[in-house]
RNA sequence: GGCGAGUUGGCGGAGUGGUUACGCAGCGGAUUGCAAAUCCGUGUAUAUCGGUUCGAUUCCGAUACUCGCCUCCA
């Protein structure tokens, strides 16, 4: 069996993946907030942990893995939104207009991600859907002592839990001499974090032993794993911006209330994206979301590319060169995989891939499938990291088939007529008319390609423009 | 201030305790009347300083720089 090494942060190591049970792997990475539609650093996760599904799948069985990714639907950005449709006159209760946000972002979020090839996970629970179980830990956090309830709030005690920070590599008495930390009345210590908070009337609330409240953020995940996934699987994924305190309060919050030693076997973080060198963000002017590069006519394909071109523990950086780059490389194989069938799966593609993710190694070597013109190899590997270029080729075809509708029939017999003409220049060796003729079809967006015998291919190009050609006459 | 990640040729980007992938660009060649397209070839770079070692880009330590987190942004 193909052996699976993968970084854990946990250890900050790279060890060999061994599943709990090797006929269910489980996967838990974190999922996005619905508040608005994913910006391309919420890509990276989907795209890295689907190379990650799809490689378990491959090792392990495509039955063999569960992999679960949450929504977050519970969070006052929606809230907000919610808010001031009502306030301008949406028809609905505020908890449906919340409800319709969230729906409305999730089907975004699917287009998107559908749009980047990532296959959908086995599950993708809702926060909301899981308020009882979440109520249900809360309530065993506090019974067991790891919880207190104050002024309306439930806190976790972190002091209780002597391993808190050892996934991050913090100590609580560094991170509350940092001074960056919450103070709050309702704290016994600074570093305790909600686990259940009041809500007012505006807000979306439920009921709870407690009284009415929502979810502090990180119970969600917690509740929602260990009812999918149990209280001990195998991998837990997410951007190393979640590391703390995210999953540092996941792992406090789980282990405790579920009285285990660790939550997930494996944790995983991908490292943050930049574009043209600097954080996206939106004083910078450079941020922009999925959809915004995919209306610009950027495909998902070329996105997911870009992606995997750069090894997940790295920061990567979004161009405008590499964008062009990979657009060239993907057009290129689009045409040479066209008619192969894929074969199968090259031993050495998976070993890459088994090498913590190794996804520009495993480039390369579709690289060097297509010098060697193993086309079916390259098929095979593209397909298998979720680089579906069927519609590249159906683009192409659309694409020429438009500029041949574009190209009427008048100006083929332009074209025509000067091709006879250079083709007699050349035989003539008058190649100052030749080059002449070929000077005026490039400027008018027709590209010339030469044959052996004297013969030229042409094809036009996106610059074609019929005026110029017209004003030969 | 604390924590984490990173620093490889012109650019992008891997692997490796001892002849350093791969892509783009560049250069040279084949081909061509010349081009284009295509094909072939070509690149001793691993931040700095120490240490371990017969030998380090690879292991260890320090320094510098970059980025991120510590502010419900993946």
């Amino acid at each position: 069996m193909t052996t699976i090494k993968l970084h854990n942060t946990k250890t900050r190591k790279r060890e060999v993946f061994t599943p709990i049970d090797d006929k269910n792997v489980r996967m838990y990475v974190c999922g996005p907030t619905v508040y608005d539609r994913a910006h391309l650093g919420n890509a990276r996760p989907v795209i890295v942990f689907d190379v990650l599904n799809r490689l378990l799948r491959h090792v392990y069985g495509d039955g063999h893995v569960t992999y679960v990714r949450n929504f977050t639907d519970v969070d006052d950005r929606i809230n907000e939104t919610a808010l001031k449709r009502q306030q301008a006159g949406a028809v609905g209760s505020l908890e449906e207009l919340i409800r319709e946000r969230s729906d409305e972002t999730i089907d975004w979020y699917h287009a998107d991600m559908d749009a980047l090839g990532a296959l959908r996970p086995n599950h993708e629970p809702r926060a909301t859907e899981y308020i009882d179980q979440m109520v249900a830990m809360i309530a065993q956090l506090e019974a067991d002592g790891f919880a207190y309830e104050k002024e309306g709030h439930v806190l976790f005690r972190v002091r209780k839990y002597a391993d808190y920070g050892t996934l991050s590599g913090r100590s609580v008495d560094d991170m509350i001499a940092g001074a960056r930390v919450e103070v709050a009345p309702y704290k016994e210590d600074p570093m305790d974090f909600v686990l259940w908070k009041p809500s007012t009337d505006e807000l979306p609330g439920w009921d709870s032993p407690w009284g009415r409240g929502r979810p502090g953020w990180h119970i969600e995940c917690s509740a929602m794993a260990y009812e999918l996934l149990g209280a001990h699987f195998d991998i837990h994924g997410g951007g190393n911006d979640l590391m703390f305190p995210h999953h540092e309060n996941e792992i406090a919050q789980s282990c405790c209330a579920n009285g285990t030693e660790a939550m997930a076997n494996v944790w995983m973080h991908n490292e943050m994206l930049q574009v043209e060198g600097k954080k996206m963000s939106k004083s910078l002017g450079n941020f922009f979301t999925v959809r915004d590069l995919l209306e610009q006519g950027v495909p998902g394909e070329v996105i997911r590319f870009v992606m995997l071109s750069t090894h997940y523990r790295k920061p990567m950086d979004w161009t405008e060169k590499k964008r062009e780059e990979a657009e060239k490389t993907l057009g290129k194989w689009a045409l040479v995989t066209a008619e192969e069938i894929p074969s199968p799966m090259d031993d050495e593609f998976i070993r890459l891939l088994g090498e913590d993710l190794n996804t520009p190694g495993a480039i390369a070597l579709l690289h060097s499938f297509a010098r060697q013109k193993e086309f079916k190899k390259l098929r095979a590997g593209l397909d298998f990291l979720g680089l579906d270029l069927a519609s590249w080729r159906a683009f192409f075809d659309e694409k020429d088939l438009q500029y041949d509708k574009y190209i009427s029939m008048d100006h083929r017999s332009i074209i025509n007529t000067l091709l006879g003409e250079r083709f007699l220049a050349k035989k003539n060796r008058d190649f100052v008319k030749s080059d002449h003729i070929r000077d005026f079809l490039t400027e008018a967006g027709i590209k010339l390609n030469d044959n052996p015998d004297g013969t030229s291919d042409w094809e036009s190009t996106s610059d074609f423009d019929p005026a110029k050609l017209e004003a030969i006459k």
